[in-house]
DNA sequence: CGCCGAAGCTGCCCGAGATCAGCCCCGCGC
DNA sequence: GCGCGGGGCTGATCTCGGGCAGCTTCGGCG
């Protein structure tokens, strides 16, 4: 992606989301970096994260697509969130020490797990990196809030619609989506569980959203024709996503 | 309600919640209530912050009940959760500085301020509060993603009884509900649109769960009659809540 | 080249829940 | 005592989205 200049190599996506909140110094950077040092892969489609496991890892997505979801008795799933590089995984799990939800690789993955007891230490040695952190976990939370107005509320049109471009805004944010376009390797199973639909209505309201000339989603790539018109259609506010420039705090 | 703790006497229901989360210092304790002391009332059915408004202020509910929502284009709204007390009231608004939903008083209620200088002067010099606020922020995203999966997935008998089981669970931790009922000041309008259900809807669920001998809500008490079955039928984990023990840390 | 499985796509029917319309109950003010 | 209004409650219809069944497309592989 474009090059940013930094100590050494590229800054993380994680660096640069946080800087969307506060202006970060070399040190806390470096900290930032160092905190992401523990990479490790992930196959596709493979869980990370299992409900109810008794070790409390949190990771940082450093490459590929994660969800978050629950399943429930009957079989059925809810995909609560998708999660692109610079996003924590199980940061809520490592805290409430239980983890309450599943989270799996989407495609390959590359993740940082961080410690328990280094968050821990960066929390008191670091607290203006700890308000960031709070800020992405609150960031986190207004975009769940956002889903469940969504599945409450809005229509399947509506929803879907909004869903596509708060994940063209998010990968923006970290450098993976250009104006009208970004490679999502979502399949329409996992979408529509997302979305609360079952894959066919899902299949049904991206055929009309292309026949209204907003939007297609085909072969891992969505373009958005007419982000306007899709922008209205969803009612799209994204200040939930905070996407402003950095304030010197 | 009981009248407002004395800060020399009990403790504040926000220090009875965190308690669960970590065994609390004296000195951590009085910092807590020191937090809380700018008291101020706010009247029933009025709003306590607005979308979109400038100033970020956070509160702690003291006493009554709160509810955060949103507002959509079509008159439509969506709760997406109740505060009882010791909940948290625009932490987020307060961290991503624009707040992107409302809150409302359901009840005559009493709420401490919480000035943003405040709480990242508390962040700074109290890592162990601020992990205990970290997870208090866990805790109530925990919460939209039962609400989500709910609303996503389950029947709307199993999400009122869900609800109901959650309301108690949260009200005996703070000490305002006994095993088998609560005092509940929702009105069916409000408690539908938390259950992304019309208010008709969910008085006849309501019905149901009387009829089947589960549970009552009338004048402003919901009885748990059978809470096995109740459990059982709502598919209810309160993992998810964190309702443990506290912890040496 | 042809088989096979996964994902995408579509038509048809049906039921859960929304919508509409209206009644009852109870507390309150005059 | 009586009218009024808000919340609770109920029956009758309508409709959106789910369920089912099946077809197409495409890529991998023997």
């Amino acid at each position: 992606m474009s090059p940013t200049p930094a100590s050494s190599a590229a800054p993380s996506a994680l660096t640069r989301k946080l800087a969307v909140f506060t202006t970060l110094t070399r040190a806390e950077e470096a900290r930032l970096e160092r905190l992401q040092a523990q990479r490790r892969r992930h196959p596709a489609r493979t869980e990370l994260l299992h409900e109810a496991q008794g070790d409390h890892a949190a990771f940082v997505l450093q490459d590929g697509w994660a969800m978050s979801y629950k399943l429930l008795a009957d079989g059925g799933r809810q995909v609560v969130d998708f999660q692109v590089p610079g996003d924590f995984l199980g940061l809520r799990s490592l805290l409430l020490r239980t983890s309450d939800h599943n989270v799996a690789a989407v495609t390959d993955i590359v993740v940082a797990e961080v410690p328990p007891r280094e968050l821990r230490e960066l929390v008191e040695t670091e607290p203006r990196l700890a308000m960031a952190l709070l800020w992405a976990a609150s960031r986190d939370e207004a975009m769940v809030v956002e889903h469940l107005v969504g599945i409450g509320r809005r229509s399947p049109m509506v929803r879907t619609a909004h869903q596509v471009l708060e994940l063209h805004q998010r990968l923006r944010l970290v450098g993976l989506a250009d104006d009208g376009s970004f490679a999502c390797p979502l399949n329409q199973y996992v979408l529509a569980d997302a979305l609360g639909l079952t894959a066919i209505h899902l299949n049904r309201t991206l055929r009309q959203l292309r026949e209204r000339g907003l939007m297609t989603f085909r072969k891992g790539r969505v373009e958005i024709h007419d982000a306007p018109a899709m922008m209205a259609l969803a009612g799209f506010e994204d200040a939930y996503l905070d996407q402003r420039a950095p304030r010197p705090s």
